[in-house]
DNA sequence: ATAGTTCGTTCGCCGTAGGAAGGAAGTGTG
DNA sequence: CACACTTCCTTCCTACGGCGAACGAACTAT
């Protein structure tokens, strides 16, 4: 079966349980944020004599803070606790092909700190001198690194080795980890989008969701049962290799699908249909042609029918119940989405949303502060979206 | 996602932690068979002292058997302990159109009773006088049932219900549960297969693999990172809705892909290649012919490349890394297997092992097992698939 | 004021994890 | 054959932590 051949570490050591309720009860005040004494004890089950010492050690620690008395409608009112996110900081590294942007964020996600470097020397080196630089005195409570990885539509972490030095995923997070003593997770930022969407964009409320990011190549990241999926050879999302039409070929690892409905590819079009320099956002100026133009409006048509039929085979696979538009394809209007999601519904053998993802640019780093702090988390029963 | 917004209990109280070491040493003897007190100690990171009266106990249950001494190179030799499959029984029930066949398993998967019945009456009922009258006086030790629900070919739980008259998941699974008092869990039998293979079949050594059963209809059962997934409407792994050729068309519940590529669709152009009665075995047929007639090797042909094409499609998105060949699948002789790799290795964007099944009927008692076991050591009341 | 209500803390019992020591049952050695 | 030596299992003991219960604190309602 699954490979705990060998918990060397007691299940229910002392240590280990006692961990387990520190952890409870960090978490419970991470989502509720302000809350009392009493209600740790209903939402944690544990009893209020178990609370007090714990709570006394959280508070000496900086994760939580005292506040004033909160309201009370009978009966000695209850002191609230609120939860400090700047107990906890977090990491993101991005890589890029020439440059690694840096940024240190508290639990909210809010960032604290961040730095653009350039790539000179190792990156191995360079990351562990930023980390630490940019956390300066809130280093000690810095608990997780996630590093993000580009390359989901050039073919899984096989392939986007080249475009930025060695990223094995292992090699580089396991020095990182040795040197800086807190969890580091690599993936792909595709992954780290949809991590990030789940727990604080348009995928909070669910536990399944499926993000289609389409940019230079398409890619899709997978949430399953509240967990990033990577598959077993980590190219789980490829979704630009799906072999939707036969005719369609990919060339030099970029698929048969996302060669020709990518957003270079839909550029190009866009281009011929209205010549002049490449747009910033050719789905966006697409859909502003269309408005006009009948043959945008046609070729519009073709592109959401395209990525329809391609959302389709994930629904079918997968279910996710939602998917994420994000990218270029987060570019679409309102009436677009609706038509992407007649088609959708038409075809799929489940019914699925279809919404635009809505952290941008922040969906990268909110994928890190989750990773980070559930990497931090390993073990506790993770109550995992808010309400 | 779920409902776990209240747990009610304790993390750590004093119940919890003792059923966690039982179940911890439980497992740990499930898997290894024979073993010493020595080993356990090892294997599950309990002291010696913790275990003596826990062990004590276990015997007294039933659930250790102690054997003679083992050998012993020097010093005192290790008092055996083997583990008792009969002290776990699991009633497998699967439901079909128009009977209910019911198998007690101990936990090897060995069935120890089955039945078939017609089905007469209320099904609830059926199934709650059969599983007790075959469990016998073994019935203290039942642990889980597990009801497998047709339909995989048929659209998911939804549509299935009409087939077997009210299997809407939970109000079956909860009434029995209610009725025996055990974990019951209700899926379709093609996530069993998969749970099956996972657990004592081709896919024991993996932690993903999709299984793809063909039969009336198409669909595949999805393992990933050790657990059947479902998808957040039940519906993954319809795969049979697989858009991959515009020119398809399903119908009826019907998905267009398994319209034309069904053991169905197949068996019927068998016919006409080779004119009589309907072969049992269409596939099995179809690759006798292909050894000597040019038009059953095109058509061979054309089977495995639209079946490729259904498995590279779910290995863009899932990246299983093992795909199973179930149903009418798995009739493919050896050669055709092969090419069957050969066609997904070289459209697939990361490496996938495409095999046989091995268990064949028997793969739905294997997965009914490793639920109810799962599903007993959990704990947890019932998991059971959106309706 | 007084009673009533709700919160938080302290106290103390009890169960249990695990260290230490000792008995049990073998193998090797003089 | 006695004696050390090794390894395994058990028993004893202690210290620690969970949690029930009693208590003090702080506020509202009458």
């Amino acid at each position: 079966m699954t490979d705990v051949v060998t918990p060397p570490t007691s299940p229910v050591s002392r240590e280990r349980s006692k961990e387990i309720k520190r952890l409870s009860v960090i978490s419970t005040a991470r989502q509720v944020r302000v809350l009392s004494r009493a209600e740790l004890t209903e939402l944690t089950g544990l009893s209020p004599a178990t609370l007090t010492p714990l709570v006394r050690e959280l508070i000496a620690e900086g994760y939580l803070i005292e506040r004033g008395p909160g309201a009370s409608r009978a009966g000695r009112p209850r002191a609230m606790l609120e939860f400090n996110p700047r107990a906890e900081l977090v990491a993101a590294v991005s890589l890029e092909p020439s440059r690694l942007s840096c940024e240190i964020a508290d639990s909210d996600g809010t960032v604290v700190a961040h730095r653009t470097v350039r790539l000179a020397g190792d990156i191995i080196d360079t990351i562990c001198r930023s980390v630490p630089e940019l956390a300066g005195d809130g280093l000690p409570a810095l608990r997780g690194v996630a590093i993000a990885a580009p390359g989901v539509s050039s073919g899984g972490a096989v392939r986007l080795a080249p475009s930025v030095g060695l990223v094995e995923g292992r090699p580089i997070g396991e020095a990182v980890q040795r040197h800086l003593g807190v969890p580091v997770v690599v993936d792909n930022d595709v992954n780290l989008m949809a991590a990030g969407e789940h727990a604080a964009g348009a995928g909070s409320d669910v536990a399944d969701l499926l993000l289609l990011h389409v940019a230079d190549g398409i890619g899709a990241g997978l949430v399953l049962d509240g967990q990033v999926r990577r598959g077993a050879g980590g190219a789980a999302g490829e979704v630009g290799f799906l072999p939707l039409d036969p005719a369609d070929r990919g060339h030099d690892g970029v698929g048969p699908f996302e060669a020709r409905w990518s957003e270079n590819a839909v550029a190009e079009r866009v281009v011929a249909l209205a010549p002049g320099r490449r747009p910033d956002a050719p789905v966006a100026a697409l859909v502003e042609l269309a408005r006009a133009d009948e043959r945008a409006a046609a070729y519009l048509d073709e592109v959401l029918t395209a990525w329809s039929r391609l959302i389709v085979s994930c629904v079918c696979v997968i279910d996710p119940g939602r998917v994420l538009l994000s990218g270029a394809a987060a570019q679409l209007d309102d009436p677009a989405v609706d038509r992407l999601q007649a088609l959708v519904a038409a075809a799929a053998p489940s019914t699925t949303e279809v919404r635009r993802a809505v952290l941008g640019d922040r969906a990268v780093l909110h994928g890190a502060v989750s990773y980070a702090l559930s990497a931090a988390a390993t073990g506790l029963p993770t109550l995992l979206p808010a309400p």
